[in-house]
This record gives structure tokens, sequence and C-alpha cells, in this order.
DNA sequence: TGATTTTTAGAGTAATTACTCTAGGAGTCA
DNA sequence: TGACTCCTAGAGTAATTACTCTAAAAATCA
């Protein structure tokens, strides 16, 4: 039996991420568990703290994911290492689709958010170090520090990104994971370059774990349902 | 003397992109503009017919800056492109920030943009090719499919991933600046490890005019004034 | 000039929405 | 049992905001 306070976080949770915090209202919340919305006031005195506390939720989780890693770390290792991160991530999606207005409403959050990502790129580091230095990766400080942070900006923005393109992935289960497995694709092919030895030889294995599974070089512009298309049928 | 149709665009795209469309109402606009309220909804029958409006000068705006390129493309002019497609995007920047709300809201929008995605991978895959052509570039059709995707997002996000992290870029002409080219700096990374020949030989040069000038690797982390940093001082 | 159309002002409204307030139930502890 | 704290209901409100409507000014044209 969940308490309140925690059932508040996880309808909202879920209902931001599937209409988009902004067209949630707090009585929609209320509505949604069955509560009243003086109830939910009592447990959260506005709006912007439940966002809060999600946010710390999500960063609690991402932040456990990227614990110093224990044991050498092989290539297939660390590429299901991404796709959890990628999971978490799909998981508070609605964070990053607004998070510059979050971030504008409550300077507290920007704070955290800003350590929080300071954090993030240096536990990255520190993981691209060790991947390198298990010659698995071959690249000099500045490769790794591009290659760092064009991963974090694609993991960050892959949700949004891909619930703008496709907002049917809502509803279908079966494509929401395709989706998510395109995203770990996109990842490797930003690291294909720099593997070297074993990883190179399981490169080809994990591409195609991670393709889409009709073969579609960009699944982003599959058919949509309910869009006509141009030359369709 | 432009009209006043255009100068609703104008001024809504400037208070859209420093403030956020959320946080822009329509009689906020009218205001600013020095007119009635019923004026502006004369000329837009609603707030969305403006979003869509500027989309559409948005997607013009790139469109014509992937128009099949003339001439042979060295990888120096082939950076100056990317210069003026993330300007681009960056003067419309309110756009991706909010994408997934008004996707999510206008459906006819939402296709249009579709087919708007569809047209710019199609025409970065011709540009692609040509730069492989051309010796500039080597891979093989899936890693520059993989790039493209991968440039598109990096692109399409950089401009709200930045205003993200450092709010105070509104207001600091020169951090914009800098901002913008780290930007660019990305970009080049991401391509880095398929140069070849003649752009080999440029590449440390160009690496080096798009990085941030201090010399801090990632600029997106640097000091924000009004947020305590720890162990500053 | 007068007729007609385009553009503008600005008061007003209906709906939404984040949030408050009071009062009472339910558990706990003496 | 009573006292006290925690939790909940639900009616209500103040503020916001997208948008409407009427009428008049300005431009255009015959």
């Amino acid at each position: 039996m969940t308490s309140t306070k925690e059932r508040i976080l996880q309808t909202s949770l879920a209902l931001f991420n599937k209409q988009g915090e902004r067209n949630v209202t707090t009585n929609h919340i209320a509505e949604a568990l069955g509560i009243s919305p003086g109830n939910l006031y009592y447990h959260y005195r506005n709006k912007g703290m439940i966002v809060s506390a999600l946010f710390e939720a999500y960063q609690a989780d991402l932040l456990e994911l990227l614990a110093a890693p224990q044991g050498p770390l092989t290539w297939t290792i660390k590429t299901y290492y991404f796709e959890g991160l990628l999971a978490s991530m799909w998981q508070y999606r609605f964070f990053h689709r607004d998070l510059t207005h979050f971030l504008h409403a409550d300077p507290d959050l920007a704070e955290r958010y800003q350590r929080f990502v300071e954090t993030v790129l240096q536990r990255g580091r520190v993981i691209y170090e060790e991947l390198r230095s298990s010659g698995i990766l071959s690249l000099d400080n500045e490769q790794l520090e591009g290659l760092m942070v064009n991963t974090w900006v694609l993991m960050s923005s892959w949700a949004s990104l891909v619930q703008g393109l496709r907002p049917d992935a809502l509803e279908d289960e079966q494509l929401d994971e395709a989706l998510m497995r395109h995203g770990v694709y996109q990842i490797i092919c930003l690291e294909e370059p720099f593997l070297q030895g074993e990883a190179r030889e399981h490169l080809q294995e994990m591409k195609a774990r991670y393709r889409s599974a009709d073969s579609t070089p960009a699944l982003l512009l599959g058919p949509v349902p309910g869009l006509a298309r141009t030359g369709s049928e």
C-alpha cells in the first residue's frame, strides 16, 4: 500500500509523459487518482513541487546507473548500459520535453539540474576513460570530450524528438520499444569510428541487434497512422 | 514600412524566443506592438496560426540553405554551411523548444513538420554523398545514414539544450555567439573520424576556429552568474 | 465626392486553472 | 476516554487568457 504522496508522483509522471506537463492540470491529477485537489495540495504545495520531486527521482535513477562500474568494462556490457540509461530517460521523458520551461520557472531546480549535468558528464568521462584504457576505444582527450557531449545531447533529446515525430508511439508498445532501440543504435553509430580490437568484432552483431527490425534506415520516418502520407497505397 | 501582419510575426518570434511561447500571451504580443488584441486577431485567427506562420518561415529559411549546393563542396565550405544552418535554427529556437507541444496541438502542423524533416534528411543525404564522392568523407551507406541522423538530432536540439543550461545567454550577445560556435564544434567532432585527405589537414584549424575561446572544454558548464557554484572563490 | 473594403481599437467574456480554506474523518497515544 | 496530529474532502476564488464583437478610422476606388 503505497502512500498518497507516492501515488501522486506516479500518476503525475504517467500523465505528464502521455500528455505533456503543460496539458495536465492539478485538478486532473487529483481526479485521476480519485482524491480531492485539497488533498493533493496537502502533499505538494504547488505543481512545481511535483515536477521537482520527479526530477529528484529521475536524477537518483540515472546517477545510480552511472555509479562507477564494477569490474572491467566490455563493449557489450557498455551497450547494455546505454540501453538502461535510455530506458530511464524514456521513463521520465516529460522532463526533457519541457526542460527549458522548468528551469526558467524554478531557479532552484535550474541549479540542481546544472549540478546534475556536471555529475553526469564527470561520470561519463570516467567510463570513457576506462573504455580507453581497456583498449576498446581509441581516441585522444579532445575526441573523448566531444564524443561524451554528443552522447549526452543525443540521449537527452532522443525521447522528445521521437515523441514529436511519432506521437503514435504512445499507444503502440511495440513501436515504443523499437524507437528506444533505435536510440541505442544511434549511440553505437556515434562511437563506431573509435572502436578497436574485441569491440570491432562485435560491432556488426550489436548494430544488428539494435537496428530497427523492419530494416527501415530511418524508423523515425515510418508511416504514421492518421497522417495522410503522400504516395501511400 | 512592414505590414502589421509581418510585424506581428517578428514581435512574436522575438518574445517566443526570449520567454518561451508558453509564457507569451496574445495580449502581451499586442501590447508589445502597441496594437489592440482585436487587431492581432484580425490578422491571425488564433495563437496557433502565428506559430504556424513562423514555422513556415523557418522551413523556408532552412530549405533554402539546404538547396542543392552549386559547385564542388569543400570541407571548409561545408563547415560554414553548418554555421548558417545552426544560425537559422537558433533564430527560430522557440520552435524546437516546444516542438512536441506544437505538433500535439496542431495535427496539420505535425504533418507539415514530418514532411519537412523528410526533406531535410533527403537533402542532407545528397550533400553527404557529394562529400563522399569528392573524397572528403570516407564511409559506407550505413555510416552515412547514422551520421546524418545524429547531425540532425544535434542541430535541432542544440539551441534548446543550450538555453536550458545557460539562460544567461539571452542577455549576453557574446556568450550567445560562443555557444553557437560550440554547436558547430560538436558537429565537427561528429564527422572528424570520417575525414580524409584535404579535409584532415584543415581539421585542427577548423576545430580551433570553433572551439570556445576560453579553452573550457565544456563551455556548457561555465560559471553562470546568479547561480551559486560549488567551490568557487 | 461617395461607396466600399480593409484595418484598427478596446471593452468585454467565457472558460480555465492553480491554489485556498474550512471542517471533519481517521489514526495514535495518554 | 480524550487530546492531538495527520490526512482528506470539496466548495470556492482570484487571476489569467484566448478570443469576440461592435463600431469607427483609414485606405481604396468610382
